[in-house]
DNA sequence: AAGCCGGGGTT
DNA sequence: AACCCAGGCTT
């Protein structure tokens, strides 16, 4: 992993924001694309937001790279380029949290501070059998406390990359592999059968059902139509088809008649085709988008997006897939 | 304290 | 389908 072989304090910020929740395998092309980007601070200070969401589009939870281009201007045009050098002083800048102060605060400066990620919840609570629940007040304080009190003085960023990388690869969620495992004879939840059981984690949420329709404009100068989404919500500052969303899936009469309804279309003349007759279903893990795209012929578009153009906004990965299967 | 925020992979 | 991922922010 090549954020393993430097210390500077931007190249382990930026790596630890782009391994939030999300696997190495994953998250490693990413972060070799925006260190070939963006070399320094002040390069990624410098770009547009819009840059930075379409060099992270894809690796999901955009309020991380919105929040990464935040800090890094006010590290570039307040801090002279220096990241804070404590935990205490990490803690405050917008997208980082206990983990990931204490993993750059560890890894940069050697500062005696544990992280707390989902390995290190599984291998403590394995280890020590405990009940607590991960995602509980009362279990992030207790397991935060336990993980200070292991760690080595001497050598904190060794220690807390390696029990990360052990519930990585060996203390697994599924088929742990407890038979050649150093710690067998003291784990508590192996010596007792409940590896299975721990750790113990609070509720699970509730998956929401949505039902997307996308308007894809065809004009016949070659133009269609992107809308930023703004406000609350999934995509903040992401692009897309403009949208009406219903409250099921709709069949083509009836989504005609919204169609006509839409202010982008007020009693102009166009033609409408469903693109996909089986919903394409998006899955979030808190949200599963069940997508139609719908096919608008039309004359003329307003502020109307070239189709050679396309492909430089950011948009969702459920835009971006549609974008590259229909050959505009 | 609880809910929200993505997309990909494994079981 | 359920669960997890080198979590953090908002309400």
């Amino acid at each position: 992993m090549p954020w393993r072989e430097t210390n500077n304090p931007y190249f382990i910020w930026l790596s630890e924001i782009i391994l939030q929740q999300t696997q190495v395998k994953q998250g490693l092309p990413y972060y070799n694309a925006f260190v070939a980007q963006f070399p320094t601070v002040f390069d990624l200070a410098n770009a547009k937001e819009s840059e930075v969401l379409k060099l992270w589009q894809g690796l999901g939870y955009y309020s991380r790279a919105r929040n990464l281009h935040v800090t890094a201007k006010y590290i570039a045009n307040t801090c002279n380029g220096e990241f804070p050098n404590t935990y205490k002083g990490l803690l405050k800048l917008k997208g980082i949290g206990d983990y990931t102060a204490s993993a750059i605060a560890s890894i940069c400066f050697n500062e005696v501070t544990a992280v707390v990620d989902g390995n290190v919840y599984r291998v403590l609570s394995r280890y020590f059998g405990i009940d607590t629940p991960i995602n509980s007040t009362k279990g992030i304080k207790a397991f935060k406390a336990l993980a200070q009190e292991l760690i080595d003085a001497k050598d904190p960023a060794t220690f807390n990359q390696a029990i990360m990388e052990f519930g990585a690869t060996q203390c697994r969620p599924k088929n742990p592999d407890c038979m050649f495992c150093p710690f067998q004879a003291s784990c508590v939840a192996y010596n007792k059968g409940r590896v299975d059981e721990l750790p113990v984690k609070l509720k699970k949420l509730k998956v929401k059902q949505r039902y997307f329709n996308f308007l894809v404009f065809l004009s016949k100068d070659n133009k269609t139509i992107l809308e930023k989404r703004k406000g609350k919500g999934i995509w903040q500052n992401l692009y897309q088809f403009p949208l009406i969303e219903t409250d099921d899936n709709m069949a083509h009469n009836d989504f005609l008649k919204l169609v006509k309804a839409h202010s982008l279309l007020n009693g102009k003349t166009f033609e409408l085709h469903q693109y996909n007759n089986v919903p394409k279903v998006h899955k979030l893990s808190h949200q599963h988008l069940n997508t139609t795209f719908w096919i608008v012929n039309i004359d003329l578009v307003e502020n109307g997006v070239p189709f050679e153009t396309i492909t430089d906004y950011p948009v969702p990965i459920l835009i971006g897939n549609f974008i590259e299967v229909f050959h505009f």
